[in-house]
DNA sequence: GCGACAG
DNA sequence: ATCTTGTCGC
């Protein structure tokens, strides 16, 4: 009974401006913002970061505890077409790799990929409506079922409390939240700079947030890494998808970083989206 | 009108 | 996101 499948909150790019906000209304309402997520962060934790230096780890499907939970990192790459035709959009012809890596008890245990046309520009505010469909085929070419899914982008931090972690999220009704490396909207309680490892600060509702009270905690600022003697390196803005909690949504990316800025499901999902777009710009 | 604005 | 060399620091 937790399991609907929900197709009508597909992204699809040819709705309007009005439908895609309405359906992120419709998101924002679906979504649970509270902890349903089966599992304590320490059971995901990665202590060791992967070397990605000798390309990345070979999967090993039968390797570690079969019962601990599979998390997901989501990450997309671009290839620009060569049609110019349609003069507006700027992006005639490109197309989106989005890339999965599924990893359970600390090692890669799938990888898998989609490839598919770009029809609408990047607006902030509605990424979903232009990377959700590739996200959604990569997730359908995974063999195994997903207990957390690990998006680059906002969650709940976002207009109408419905980014692309949270619509992803409510539409495959996994528990999902989002890192993203940029503020969208909403107020740090804290100024962030020059913060040291593991400091964190709720991000909270402005008047930019429609659907929310301001001052409500949608999301938090967390310092996943620092020099101690060089220049300052940002934080990350970590918030809820569905299905977890804004608290446990920074105790779940701690345990998933691993000495790097960006959460290992992350880095491994980037790197996977790289490698298959050189696959393709080259020749297989 | 101006600035702000995930990827 | 993407186009890209050198450079600074651990």
């Amino acid at each position: 009974m937790s399991r609907t499948p929900r197709p009508e909150f597909r992204p699809d790019p040819s709705l309007s401006h009005e439908s895609m906000t309405a359906l992120q209304r419709e998101i924002a309402a679906t979504a649970r913002f509270t902890d349903a997520v089966g599992f304590d962060p320490g059971a995901v934790a990665i202590d060791e970061p992967f070397d990605l230096t000798t390309g990345l780890p070979d999967p090993t499907p039968n390797a570690g505890d079969p019962d601990a939970p599979v998390v997901v990192g989501i990450d997309q790459a671009f290839l620009t077409g060569g049609d110019d035709s349609g003069a507006n959009t700027g992006d005639a012809g490109d197309r989106a790799v989005s890339a999965v890596v599924a990893i359970r008890d600390g090692t890669v245990i799938e990888y898998a990929h989609a490839l598919t046309p770009l029809s609408i520009p990047y607006v902030p505010g509605l990424l979903a409506f232009r990377e959700g469909e590739s996200m959604l085929a990569a997730l359908d070419a995974l063999a195994v079922d997903p207990d957390l899914l690990v998006c680059d982008g906002s969650g709940r931090i976002h207009f109408r409390e419905a980014g692309i972690a949270t619509h992803i999220g409510v539409i495959r009704d996994v528990a999902g939240l989002g890192v993203a490396k940029g503020l969208l909207c909403g107020e740090p309680d804290e100024p962030v700079d020059e913060r040291p490892a593991g400091w964190r600060t709720p991000i909270r509702a402005d008047d930019t947030v429609e659907t929310a009270a301001a001052g409500t905690t949608i999301g938090h600022a967390y310092q996943s890494r620092q020099y101690p003697n060089s220049r300052w390196v940002n934080p990350v803005y970590v918030s809820p998808g569905h299905r977890v909690s804004a608290a446990t949504t920074v105790d779940l990316v701690a345990a998933l970083c691993a000495g790097y800025k960006l959460p290992e499901p992350t880095r491994l999902a980037d790197a996977h989206a790289d490698r298959v777009k050189r696959r393709l710009v080259d020749g297989d």
